[in-house]
DNA sequence: GTTCCGCATGAATCGATAG
DNA sequence: ACTATCGATTCATGCGGAA
């Protein structure tokens, strides 16, 4: 029987692989953050670039008989640089998998703006990942109404139209928050989002820039490799009240946290003990705060 | 030898080829947007999507030759959407290229802003796309003070200083440019960049600069649309005053107004008597705006 | 209760040095 | 030649302490 609201710790090649624990087509969504290559030596043996793929592909099939018919797999990946040059298992599993059966449905671009910093010859600072939609039939469920934004047009014609001296004026006057306020008006009007995905702090440089979360990637001691909120973003858009998602490696706990603060069910692995320790802490936080 | 600041008709396939026009190792820069497997059927004889990386492979072939050893292949291209399903063209190509002795540097993301309208049931709008860029040595030629940006962090303080009432005060009023102004202050200090690029013009499809273009993009369904700010930038990023910049798909002449705007050589191929003849108008239009 | 200022710190990458 | 380790680089963000 499937264990809800629970985390596993152990290795997820063995544990999806137990049929019990995991019965075929019972996960709504699938989200995680594979461990990238050369990352994480220590928990996964050292998964080396080349052999990414055959790592990665045994579980990605435990993956496709876990869910449901009507699901949805998201994959936040990016291909780190070796040698001056940009690997190449990403988009190779990209086709390992669709040999395997699923379909790769959508690439969402998700703009994260605090990169880590550092400055070479040959190369800016890499901005963004990947987060990988699979799907197993065409008419997989979406809930794309959950992720409706305020329509960013407005405050871009009503800044445009603002003028110099009250430009002035305002930069020189000093209280309360300006961020939430516009927050407040924008939410008038929503409209769809697209496959661009920004999360960005209450305030902003850009008035054309509308879209506005936290973009916490720390919690407390532990660093977290995606902010909760895209988690959150994918939850909503592929999942409704009561589903289950899953998350294989789950770390401390994001992909929980966001699942139960929007009534989903979570089923999470972990290979760390001191992660998923971790984990359950974050989610026992998240409820008393909450309550 | 070389002609430049000119645009060949013709297929590039043959163009390429003569390699009495075009010498080894002599150009510092390629950009270009390929007609997508699907597209432009009519004039490349219908490349369809499993045939695209067949197809332009020989291409990319005389490209690496054509490239100095130090110079820069850009490919702006993104898989259109078949069956529900991303297509796999774009990333098969990346493993071709390499195996012909490329070396895939980077992928930036293009983020449009103002991606192409529409609504469909399982995924929202394709608002960004990719600028591979290839190279064929670590060590290629890279000007990134060019493409210094105004740091961000200015302005976000400065807004978290203002108060309600200024807030909205500003907010009624209406006249001059709000924008100009954040850009002149903001330019007090600049930092690099990273590998999302965006735009912040308002007309994706109608770069201001081309006069004949906006229509006939419009009316013709032009398949290798992306505004001039993009050349721009890269020809920036790669190339000094006075290099060469060939497109060897270069349409209604994007490339080469932005070559000749930034004192760079251009050249071009296009198969489209059409479109050569716009471009060579376009050119012209541009030297006489900048008299 | 708020705002401001300073500071530590990251799913990074390069180049040099060492084994 | 090939891998392992280390220091230098850079900047958006959260946090703590002070005004």
């Amino acid at each position: 029987m499937l264990e809800k609201d629970k985390i596993h710790v152990g290795d997820c090649r063995q544990v999806l692989s137990d049929h019990i624990l995991f019965p075929g087509g019972t996960v709504d969504l699938v989200i995680t953050s594979p461990p990238y290559a050369d990352r994480r030596m220590h928990s996964y043996g050292g998964v080396k670039p080349a052999a990414f793929t055959d790592w990665f592909i045994p579980i990605s099939g435990e993956l496709y008989r876990v869910l449901k018919p009507r699901g949805s797999l998201v994959l936040n990946m990016k291909e780190n640089v070796k040698n001056g040059e940009r690997q190449t298992y990403v988009i190779e599993l990209i086709l390992a998998m669709r040999k395997q059966g699923w379909i790769w449905t959508e690439e969402y671009c998700w703009y994260k703006k605090n990169s880590y910093p550092g400055k070479w010859p040959n190369r800016f600072r890499d901005s963004w990942e990947r987060c990988l939609h699979f799907t197993k039939r065409r008419d997989f469920r979406m809930y794309q109404d959950a992720v409706k934004v305020p329509i960013g047009d407005w405050a871009t014609k009503r800044f445009r139209s603002m003028s110099e001296k009250d430009f002035i004026r305002s930069m020189s006057a000093t209280s309360s928050k300006f961020g939430r306020r516009v927050a407040n008006w924008a939410n008038k009007r929503k409209v769809f989002p697209h496959n661009v995905v920004v999360f960005e702090s209450e305030h902003y440089y850009e008035p054309s820039t509308m879209i506005h979360f936290a973009t916490e990637c720390k919690n407390r001691n532990h660093s977290a490799c995606f902010p909760i909120e895209l988690p959150t973003w994918f939850i909503k858009l592929f999942t409704k009240k009561g589903d289950t998602v899953l998350d294989p490696f789950i770390g401390v706990g994001t992909t929980a946290v966001a699942a139960n603060a929007l009534d989903r069910h979570f089923i999470g692995i972990e290979i760390s003990p001191a992660y998923a320790k971790e984990a359950y802490r974050n989610i026992r936080a998240m409820k008393k705060r909450t309550k």
